[in-house]
DNA sequence: ATGAAAGCGCTAACAT
DNA sequence: ATGTTAGCGCTTTCAT
């Protein structure tokens, strides 16, 4: 690599170090001549100049590093918009983020929280793959902020998508359209924050319309296609009369699943059957057919927030997760109820 | 951060920076006594003592750090796996990744590589989401590799899927089948290099089964489910003499949009129609009905061989790019051809 | 078996 | 307006 130091720049531009490092780094604008300022760009120009970024950690005590730990963003195909965000947030403010992926291990989030710490990043973000509440790796420094997971003890800023605001909003586009039976396909229970907050907005909207909740249309599966696919086939196997009309899916690819569970029912999707999704994933919910209406997570937004606060470019309360709302993707799933069973 | 240097160790186990240095660093396993050895650790765990690598970097010349330049495999959710090879690859032989997203753009990959210069980084990773021909981005040090492309002009190792014998791969498992009408619904003709490798490895099994190619069963589409969707139909509406009984798609998402075609026309998968895709990828591949057989790209395989001589812990040949294996994944949409047409 | 001392390449007081 | 100088925290000869 380069092997030419600031000081072939200062003999070259028969200065001195000082000098040089002024100008280079846009402090001496007013200190020093322009004259000067331009034989000393010229010089290391001329022999190919480029500056030790070691060197200057070293004496600044920054290094212009932003580590990002995370359990698997980096290695499994879903969250992986949040690195972009904060790439790009991290690109900005001129730093580089160094990426370790842990598989959610604690001995190795432990090792990570070591090297990154030796290694004097200036700041961490610790990432999961989804909405969750964590315990912090051992040793995590102050400062640090929590993306797409909160700590379960501790204070640190956090930034979780605004689930429940995302299920009031998935119901509400179904209450929208005229459904009255709106059945929920939650995720297993037990663990998953996202899911009981999404089903908290979902009652409240069905609240809020004068719709007494039907604990049949309440529904849990594994959350793939094959999950919701039961899910859905217990709902659709349901007497005419307490059928549900519309189906909030708590991923897309439950709502895969729903799919398949109408299709062999010979169920039009929108005309017979309304269907939402959540997660915006591409590669199902666009691709569906009819494509899928949805809920978005936020990730390029959340990574953004995450790495702006590690930069102290935002301020965060340490003792309240930011909520980022879920916006809706308005896709082609979601129609008016079938007229048979339009009014109650 | 740590505030506590090896002098305030040295001080403390009563020895000089120098002997803490060899026993910390496991250099002084046979210079230094047990007795002071076991002092030293004792100081150095008791004051809290955490060593600076940027100090150790600036020293030593060498900085432990990996540097990955990706159009975008951290922001899409294809290629994710190849971070993940590299990163455990990067963790086993003590080194950090540092991750610089640059979207493509030829601006943002050579600040990425002054940028990662100046860290200086140990050796630089190119990476690209999927299999092309690219132009190294400026000033790229020698000893860098591609991962998942492989330049056009220069000598630095690459590593590559190997399309063609993917494509040789996917086709005998459908002439092994009994099939001998195989349509290959190829991407858009210009440019991607894996669709022509994998046409090739289509032909090649063609000839060797004495299958004589119909120029009417080559057909092409956009990459993505409409794609395939269009091409499948255009297929289906052959003459039933001249019909595909089954169809090698140039991924999964065009494979999806076959299910759907096939599925408009009454016909059943595997009974009527088989198919075969490429890529693996999870939200497809096993969540269509039937799961979807289909050719894997070994990204984390390859992630890890890119790191592997990054590290120089392997070798390579700077001149021909490594070409690694594509397995086959067996699942339900491969059966024998449809009775009516099963001979010629 | 251990210590002294010279840097790695840069920045930032402090001088001039 | 520019130069001198003292480190940042560590590793590594070379001495002892």
């Amino acid at each position: 690599m380069a092997r030419v130091r600031m000081s072939d720049v200062a003999a070259a531009a028969g200065v001195s170090t000082a000098t040089v490092s002024m100008v280079l780094s846009g402090a001496g604008g007013d200190r020093i001549s322009a004259a000067t300022q331009a034989k000393v760009r010229e010089a290391a120009e001329a022999i190919g100049y480029a500056p030790n970024s070691v060197a200057r950690s070293l004496r600044t005590q920054r290094t212009r590093m932003i580590g990002l730990i995370s359990d698997s963003i980096a290695t499994t195909p879903f969250a992986g918009r949040m690195l972009a965000g904060a790439n790009d947030a991290a690109r900005e403010h001129g730093h580089l983020v160094v990426l370790v992926d842990t598989d959610g291990d604690p001995a190795q989030e432990r090792q990570a929280v070591e090297a990154l710490t030796g290694q004097r990043v200036d700041a961490m973000v610790y990432a999961r793959m989804w909405h969750q509440v964590v315990d912090a790796p051992a040793g995590l420094a102050e400062g640090s902020v929590f993306l797409d997971c909160r700590p379960a003890h501790g204070s640190w800023p956090a930034v979780v998508p605004d689930d429940r605001e995302g299920g009031v909003a998935a119901t509400r586009e179904l209450t929208a359209a005229g459904h009255r039976r709106i059945a929920y396909l939650d995720a297993p229970a037990g663990g998953v924050v996202a899911s009981a907050l999404r089903h908290e907005g979902y009652r409240q909207v069905l609240a809020e319309a004068g719709i007494a909740p039907d604990p049949a249309l309440h529904v849990r599966g594994e959350t793939d296609a094959g999950g919701g696919r039961a899910a859905a086939e217990e709902l659709l196997d349901l007497p005419a009369d307490r059928r549900p009309t519309a189906l909030f899916c708590f991923n897309d690819r439950m709502a895969m699943g729903a799919y398949a569970a109408a299709r062999r029912r010979g169920l039009r999707i929108p005309e017979d059957l309304s269907v939402v999704g959540y997660d915006d994933q591409q590669l199902i919910a666009a691709e569906l057919d009819p494509p899928l209406t949805t809920v978005a997570l936020p990730h390029y937004e959340m990574g953004r927030w995450a790495m702006e606060v590690a930069l102290g470019e935002r301020t965060a309360d340490p003792d309240e997760p930011h909520r980022m709302p879920c916006p809706v993707i308005r896709r082609e799933s979601v129609g008016p109820p079938p007229p048979a069973r339009a009014s109650r």
